[in-house]
RNA sequence: GCGGGAGUGGCGCAAACGGUGGACGCGCCGUUCUUAAAAAACGGCUGUUGUGGGUUCGAAUCCCACCUCCCGCACCA
C-alpha cells in the first residue's frame, strides 16, 4: 500500500478488480439454505443524464447495507435499472429535435459511469430499462391479463388534466389539485381512457398493512390509509315525487336524518337529465364544469359553495317529509354515490350551504355530555337558522326523529340501516375515497396499450403472441396535446385480430408508474423471454427484504406495487402479498441558498454556494456572504433541497474528484441519520476524509509491524490498563457497529468507528516499541475497524485489508463481518454516580457485578456524600446496579 | 380544519428500561511544527434539554396544557 491515501487511485484500482471478479454477481444458492438471501433494493433512478445528491445518498445508504450483509454470509442480490420511460425524453425530442430513444440511452450511459465512479455493489447484469422492448412487453402482457380478469376497463370520464405537460394523470398524480411532476394546477376533461381496478384491493390494501406495520414507517402507512380512506355508512334512496326516479345518497350520520331539509345532487348527477328541469339547472351546471376545467383559483383552496333549486323534491323514506333536491358544486360525482341528504345542523358544510340560501336548519342531536359543546338554538321553533352559529358534528342522543328519538346516535346508526334494508331503501355500505388507477397518458415514450380498435369488432386486445407492440423509433413532437403516436401511420394503421379487416391502434401509451410497480420482479430473471420472470427465482429472491427511497412515493409507487403484487398473487405469479418487507425513507439532501433580489418586484437571483465566500462570526455562526466574482454582498437563504432553481445543487463528480468516493459516501452517511434532511457541508466532507486518511495512515504506520504478530490471542492479565482497554473497546465498538448497521443507524456506526480510532491513538503505541501482544491488539482494533469501514468507504477498506496482508482485498479473500466477544466486550471497572436527594454529589469507582449492598455501603461511606448526609435523615437509598446510587435525606 | 412527526451547545447530532446531559463530527479560539501558509498533532470553547405544570427518590425521556416548526390530507358526505 502507498504510504499516502490516494483515493482515485484505490477507487479504480477496486472498481476494476470487483468488475473483474465479477463481485457481486450472485445466483441462487442451488443447496437450499445454504445461506440466507437478502435483497436489497433502492427506487430505480429516471435516466435525467445526472447522478444527484439525492441519489448518491440513497444508494450510499443501500450499499452500506448490502455490503454488511454480504460480510455476514447473506447471498446478497443488489440490482440497478432505469425507470426510462417518461416525459423528459419527449420533452428533449420536442426542444431539441434528439430522439427519446438515443436521448434516454445517452443518459443511461452517462450515470452508468457515474455510478460505476461512486463504486456501489450492483449486480450489472441484471440491469433493466422499461424503454426496451424486453421490458415493456411484459407490462403490456400484464395489461391483458387484468383485462381478461375484468381489472382494467375503458371509459368516458372527467379525467385530471396537467395543462403543462398536456397529459392524464391518476388521482395519486394529481393530489392537492396540483401536478406531481411540475406542480401545475390540475384541470378537469372528459377523456375516453383507460382504468385499472384498484379499488378492488381498497380492502386488501388496508388489511394487508398488518404485514408490514413492523418494518414501515409509520407514516407511510398513514398516508396510504388516509389516501383510500374507508367510510363506514349506509345508502338511502329518496324516491323523486311525481316520478319512477329515486336518488340514491351515501350517508356517514344515517343517524341525522330526521334533520335532513334538502338534498344535494352533483352537477353531473344523472337525475339532471331529467326532462322537466328549468334552464337555469343546465346553465349551472355547465358553469361549474367550466371553473373546473379552469381550475381556478389556489390549489386547495375551498370553493364558496354555490347550487341551484332543480325544482325536483324528494321524499324522506323515514319520515316521508318531502325536500327540495338542489344540485351543488361541493357535492363530487366520483365520490360515494354523486349525491347527499344534506342536514345542516350536523354537518358544516350543509350549514354552510343552507345559510346562503336561507334554506332551514332542524336539530335533530343533542349533546349526550356536559364535555360536548353547548351550541345555542331554539327550544321552541323547528328551524334553527336564526339561532344556531354553527354544526354540530358531534355523536349526540336523537331529538326530533319519531321513534328513533332518544336513541344514541351509534345504536341509531345501526339500527336504522337494518331498517331500511328491511323496508327496501336502503342498506349499510362502505366507501372509499381511492379511486381506480387510469393508466392512459397522451405521450409517446411509454408502454404502447396492446389494444386495436376495429369498426367490426370494437375495442379487441393485441393477442399475447404478437407481443410486444413496438414503439416506432420516430414521430412528430410537436407538444400539442394529443398522443404524438397518433401521427405515425404505420403504427396506427393495423389490421383487426378479430376479424382481419382495417383497424386502428391505441395511441395512448401506458402510465410510467406501471414500469415501476413489478421491476424488481424482473431483476430476479431479467432475460426471460416467455415470462415476465421465473416463479422460482421470485420465490427465492422475494419479497424486498429492505426497500430505500424518498418518501414522495408514498401514496404513488408505493401503493400501486402493493396493488401489483397483489394481483400477481391472484394470477399465480407469486405466492405472497406484500412485496417490501421493510421500507426506509430517506430524506432529502438540502444546501445553503444564497441570493440577491432581482430586477422585478419579488423576484430573487440564485448564486451557486461554489461561488459565495461565507463570513463567520467567533461563535462560528454564519454571519453574512459575499460573491466571489464581484466582492459585494449576497443575502443568506435557508437550507432547502438541491434544486436547479435555487442554484444550490452539487455536483457528485465533482465531489468524487475533489475528495473521493469513499470520503462522499462516509459523509452523506454520517452528517445526519438517513431519515433526516441532511445538509450538505463541504467543511464535512473534508472531516470526512480527514478521518478516512487517519486511518489509512495508521494502517499505513502499523502494517509492516502487524505481519508477523501472533494469530493467538494473549492472555488479559498480560497486557497493560490501556492495552487491555483498547481490546475491551475493539470488541465494544463491534457490538455497536453490529447493532447500528442492523437498524441502519449509519451516523452513530461511523461514530463509534471514529472513537475506537481516537482510542487507539491515545493509547499511545508505537510499531517499534510494541511488544507482540500489543501487535495483536493493535492488529485486532485496525482489523475490525478497516472491516466495518467496508459498508461506508469500501474502496479504502479494500486496500487496507489488502496492506494489512490478506491477498485479495476483504471479497477476495473471503473476510467476514468482525463479530463481538461479549465477555471481552464488559467493562472492568464503572463509574457509578453518587446522588443525594437526585443532584450528583459523587462518583463511586465500582466492579460491574457489585451487589446493591456493596453499593449503597461504599456510597454511604463516601467522603464527598458524608458531607452532604450528615446530620440529616436517611429517609432511603435508591440502588440501580451498575448504574447509580441517590441517597434521600430530610 | 383533520392526521402524523419534531423541538438538546454557534451548527449537524449522541444519550438501552426514566438513572452521570453532550459521544462523534463541523465551526470557533489557542499552542506546537513552519520564513509564512496549508496540512498535521495537541489543548480549549458552548447548556434553565421550546414554555408552564404534573407523576417520581430521580424526567431530554412518561402525562397534561401551551408555543414554534416540518410533513401529509383537505368540500370524501
Amino acid at each position: 500500500m502507498d504510504e499516502k491515501y490516494f483515493p482515485e487511485k484505490i477507487e479504480e484500482k477496486w472498481q476494476r478488480a470487483w468488475a473483474e471478479s465479477g463481485a457481486f454477481e450472485v445466483e441462487p444458492d442451488s443447496d437450499e439454505g445454504a445461506r440466507p438471501k437478502f435483497y436489497c433494493l433502492e427506487m430505480l433512478p429516471y435516466p435525467s443524464g445526472f447522478l444527484h445528491m439525492g441519489h448518491v445518498r440513497n444508494y450510499a445508504i443501500g450499499d452500506a447495507l448490502s455490503w454488511f450483509k454480504r460480510l455476514q454470509g447473506f447471498n446478497v442480490l443488489h440490482p440497478m435499472g432505469w425507470d426510462s420511460f417518461g416525459q423528459p425524453a419527449e420533452q428533449a425530442a420536442i426542444k431539441r429535435g434528439v430522439m427519446p430513444r438515443e436521448w434516454t440511452e445517452a443518459n443511461i450511459e452517462k450515470m452508468r459511469g457515474q455510478f460505476r465512479r461512486l463504486g456501489v455493489s450492483f449486480d450489472w447484469r441484471r440491469e433493466i430499462a422499461a424503454h426496451t422492448p424486453e421490458y415493456y412487453k411484459w407490462d403490456q402482457w400484464f395489461f391483458l391479463k387484468m383485462l381478461e380478469r375484468g381489472l382494467i376497463y375503458r371509459k368516458n370520464s372527467p379525467v385530471n388534466w396537467c395543462p403543462l405537460e398536456e397529459t392524464v394523470l391518476s388521482n395519486e398524480q394529481s393530489s392537492g389539485g396540483v401536478c406531481w411532476r411540475c406542480g401545475a394546477s390540475v384541470e378537469k376533461r372528459d377523456l375516453e381512457q383507460w382504468f385499472v381496478r384498484t379499488t378492488d384491493y381498497a380492502q386488501a390494501l388496508l388489511d394487508d398493512m398488518k404485514e408490514i406495520e413492523q418494518g414501515w414507517p409509520e407514516r407511510v402507512l398513514t398516508m396510504q390509509r388516509n389516501w383510500i380512506a374507508r367510510s363506514e355508512g349506509a345508502f338511502v334512496d329518496f324516491q323523486i315525487k311525481e316520478s319512477d326516479e329515486r336518488v340514491r345518497v351515501f350517508t356517514t350520520r344515517l343517524d341525522t336524518i330526521y334533520g335532513a331539509t334538502f338534498v344535494c345532487v352533483s352537477t353531473e348527477h344523472p337525475v339532471l337529465e331529467h326532462a322537466l328541469l328549468k334552464e337555469e339547472v343546465r346553465r349551472f351546471a355547465e358553469r361549474v364544469r367550466a371553473s373546473r376545467a379552469a381550475a381556478v383559483g389556489a390549489p386547495g383552496e375551498v370553493e364558496l359553495k354555490e347550487g341551484v333549486n332543480t325544482g325536483l323534491f324528494a321524499v324522506n323514506p323515514f319520515s316521508g317529509e318531502q325536500v327540495p333536491v338542489w344540485a351543488a358544486n361541493y357535492v363530487l360525482m366520483e365520490y360515494g354515490t354523486g349525491a347527499v341528504m344534506a342536514v345542516p345542523a350536523h354537518d358544516e358544510r350543509d350549514f354552510e350551504f343552507a345559510q346562503r340560501y336561507s334554506l332551514p336548519i332542524r336539530r335533530v342531536i343533542e349533546r349526550v355530555s356536559h364535555e360536548q359543546e353547548q351550541i345555542a338554538h331554539d327550544p321552541v321553533s323547528r328551524d334553527q337558522s336564526a339561532v344556531m352559529p354553527h354544526a354540530f358534528t358531534d355523536y349526540g342522543i336523537l331529538v326530533n326523529s319519531d321513534d328513533w328519538s332518544g336513541r344514541l346516535s351509534e345504536d341509531a346508526k345501526r339500527e336504522m340501516a337494518e331498517s331500511a334494508k328491511s323496508k327496501g331503501f336502503g342498506e349499510s355500505a362502505i366507501t372509499y375515497r381511492l379511486r381506480d388507477w387510469g393508466i392512459s397518458r397522451q405521450r409517446f415514450w411509454g408502454a404502447p396499450i396492446p389494444i386495436v380498435y376495429c369498426d367490426g369488432c370494437g375495442a379487441v386486445p393485441v393477442p399475447e403472441d404478437q407481443l410486444p407492440v413496438l414503439l416506432p423509433e420516430r414521430a412528430e413532437f410537436t407538444g400539442a396535446g394529443r398522443s404524438p403516436l397518433a401521427g405515425v401511420a404505420e403504427f396506427v394503421n393495423t389490421t383487426c385480430p378479430k376479424c382481419g379487416k382495417a383497424a386502428r391502434r391505441e395511441t395512448d401509451t401506458m402510465d410510467t408508474f406501471v414500469d415501476s410497480s413489478w421491476y424488481f420482479f424482473r431483476y430476479c430473471d431479467p432475460k426471460n423471454v416467455d415470462a415476465p420472470f421465473d416463479k422460482e427465482a421470485a420465490r427465492y429472491w422475494t419479497p424486498v427484504d429492505q426497500y430505500i427511497g424518498g418518501v414522495e412515493h408514498a401514496v404513488m409507487h408505493l401503493l400501486y406495487t402493493r396493488f401489483w403484487t397483489k394481483m400477481m398473487r391472484d394470477i399465480g405469479l407469486v405466492g405472497f402479498k406484500e412485496p417490501v418487507k421493510r421500507l426506509m425513507t430517506q430524506g432529502m439532501v438540502v444546501a445553503e441558498t444564497f441570493y440577491r433580489d432581482g430586477e422585478d418586484a419579488g423576484s430573487k437571483v440564485y448564486y451557486n454556494p461554489a461561488d459565495v465566500d461565507v463570513v463567520r462570526d467567533e461563535r462560528g455562526r454564519v454571519s453574512s456572504a459575499t460573491l466571489v466574482a464581484d466582492g459585494l454582498p449576497v443575502t443568506v437563504g435557508a437550507f432547502e433541497k438541491m434544486s436547479k432553481s435555487t442554484n444550490n445543487g452539487v455536483d457528485p463528480d465533482e465531489m468524487i474528484q475533489a475528495y473521493g468516493a469513499d470520503a462522499v459516501r462516509i459523509f452523506s452517511l454520517f452528517a445526519a441519520p438517513v431519515e433526516n434532511d441532511l445538509r450538505w457541508q463541504e467543511a464535512g466532507i473534508d472531516g470526512a476524509l480527514r478521518f478516512l486518511r487517519r486511518v489509512y495512515s495508521t494502517v499505513h504506520r502499523w502494517h509492516a509491524a502487524l505481519s508477523d504478530a501472533a494469530r493467538d490471542a494473549p492472555a488479559l492479565e498480560e497486557l497493560a490498563d490501556e492495552v487491555r482497554g483498547l481490546r475491551r473497546m475493539t470488541h465494544r465498538t463491534i457490538r455497536r457497529v453490529t447493532d447500528d448497521l442492523e437498524e441502519m443507524h449509519y451516523n452513530t456506526a461511523i461514530a463509534a468507528l471514529m472513537e475506537l480510532m481516537n482510542a487507539l491513538g491515545d493509547a499511545g503505541l508505537a510499531p517499534e516499541k510494541a511488544s507482540a501482544s500489543e501487535r495483536f491488539v493493535v492488529r485486532e482494533a485496525l482489523e475490525s475497524v478497516v472491516l466495518m469501514l467496508a459498508p461506508f468507504a469500501p474502496h479504502a477498506a479494500e486496500e487496507m485489508w489488502e496492506g494489512l496482508g490478506h491477498a485479495g482485498g476483504i471479497l477476495g479473500s473471503g473476510a467476514r463481518f468482525p463479530r463481538a466477544d461479549e465477555e471481552l466486550a464488559k467493562r472492568e471497572l464503572l463509574e457509578v454516580p453518587v446522588q443525594v436527594n437526585g443532584k450528583l454529589r459523587s462518583r463511586l469507582s465500582a466492579l460491574p457485578e457489585a451487589t446493591e449492598d456493596e453499593l449503597r455501603a461504599s456510597a454511604l461511606a463516601d467522603e464527598k456524600v458524608r458531607g452532604f448526609i450528615e446530620g440529616h435523615e436517611i429517609v432511603k437509598v435508591i440502588v440501580v446496579p451498575r448504574r447509580l446510587v441517590n441517597i434521600v435525606v430530610r
